[in-house]
DNA sequence: GTAAAAATTTAGGCTCGACTAAATTATCCA
DNA sequence: TGGATAATTTAGTCGAGCCTAAATTTTTAC
């Protein structure tokens, strides 16, 4: 039986990879809370188990075996499907859901994730963006482009958002910036400095801060409100 | 911070008082399936612990304080909750929904609670006929009137069955036995025997220890099928 | 290229909740 | 009432997963 604690690692190593590409003990042991001490001994654990669940070289960081990396998956499919259907079916604001999902994650069987998912119409995203692994151990790619990158005079659409900051997530939802909200950045932004954007009816400048947590796909230039 | 082996013990203490009246070490070790030695061990924990949580004294048994029946009601309540809302809401089969919330139960927040309560319309009766106990910390009594115990030719409805057995509450289910299922029970039993009860259009020959599971109300006699 | 700083690992220890084996206490029955 | 049996408790151990402090290795900066 794989333990929960496994599994929060397993998953932090994953997520951890997405966001940097290499998995350090002290990235490790920020992302879980725990003592770099503590994220030795457990890799340690899970370099020697059967199956190995990753590859570790000490000081070279972690990377995940074809187990772990399933382990995680089913873990992260759990955790997005919850997410998803407690804000959709019990009515949860976004910024609550990952932390009872974090829980929830851990404990409820195939049957349940089955059920929800089919309940839920097999979807693909969750509610912060990020892509739900399949069953059978498949991820669309997260969407990469950060706000902050656009350039000025474009539109784009809301793709993903950072989900581990609940007061970023309700700041977000107090600006309208939601799933698929359409954004238009400024014209003539300052070179260096906060974006302008307009969201709506309204512009906002947003930190780098902000803008880098905002993942956006580009929107095909077209007569659109902030551009007529 | 309240382990989840500790909620365990406390709903084990609060659900065999109600079955047996007293709450022995070795009914609480077959009830949570540990070594006597551990149940032992975590009592004297619980009785030490501030708030102290159960009444001890070795040799005598175990008694919840009011601070340890708070807690076991708390978990008693969510798992009566989440059990309803998995047959409700996700088409749980009645066999299926004890071991999912036996997990859940441990996990969940006071927002899913009241979200699930609310959704349910604060309902009173779990799939099984076991009273969910209100936030406040009251219970119903459960329905206690066993099957067995019904006479020749009355005509009762089930009102509560046992729930620890999936097998059996498959098979109740085939028999066609759900909540609120009225059942009569054949005139001239046999004296000492099998009990003969009319389900539906169909007689069967039910063996004590499954008319011992089945708890009843008496049906006021009246116009009935069987009795005509 | 080397010394200081930072990251990582090792060593040793703690708590929790289980276990077994042995000792003790309670109960039951002749 | 005493002696066998059953129930319970004590004593000692173990694994999981965390911790701190100290040692080691890597990286950085001059």
């Amino acid at each position: 039986m794989i333990s929960h604690a496994v599994e929060d690692y397993l998953k932090a190593i994953y997520e951890i990879d997405e966001d940097f590409g290499e998995v350090t003990t002290s990235l490790l042991a920020v992302h879980l809370g725990v003592a770099p001490a503590s994220v030795t001994g457990m890799v340690q654990k899970l370099a020697r188990a059967k199956p190995r669940l990753v590859n570790y070289e000490r000081h070279r960081g972690v990377t995940l075996t074809p187990a772990g990396r399933k382990v995680a998956l089913e873990v992260i499919r759990h955790h997005r499907l919850i997410e998803l259907y407690l804000a959709q079916a019990l009515g949860y604001e976004w910024d609550r859901v990952d932390a009872e999902a974090e829980k929830l994650e851990h404990v409820i069987s195939e049957e349940f994730e089955d059920k929800i998912a089919a309940l839920l119409g097999h979807p693909v995203l969750d509610p912060h963006g990020d892509p739900i692994p399949t069953k059978d151990g498949t991820v669309a790619e997260p969407s990469r482009q950060a706000l902050s990158s656009a350039q000025p005079g474009q539109t784009v659409r809301v793709t993903r958002v950072r989900d581990d900051d609940p007061a970023f997530l309700r700041y977000l939802a107090e600006l309208g910036v939601t799933l698929n909200a359409v954004l238009v950045v400024a014209d003539r932004a300052p070179f260096e400095g906060p974006l302008h954007i307009v969201i709506g009816e309204r512009a906002h400048a947003l930190g780098q801060s902000v803008t880098d947590r905002i993942f956006v796909e580009i929107e095909p230039a077209a007569a659109q409100g902030g551009a007529a």
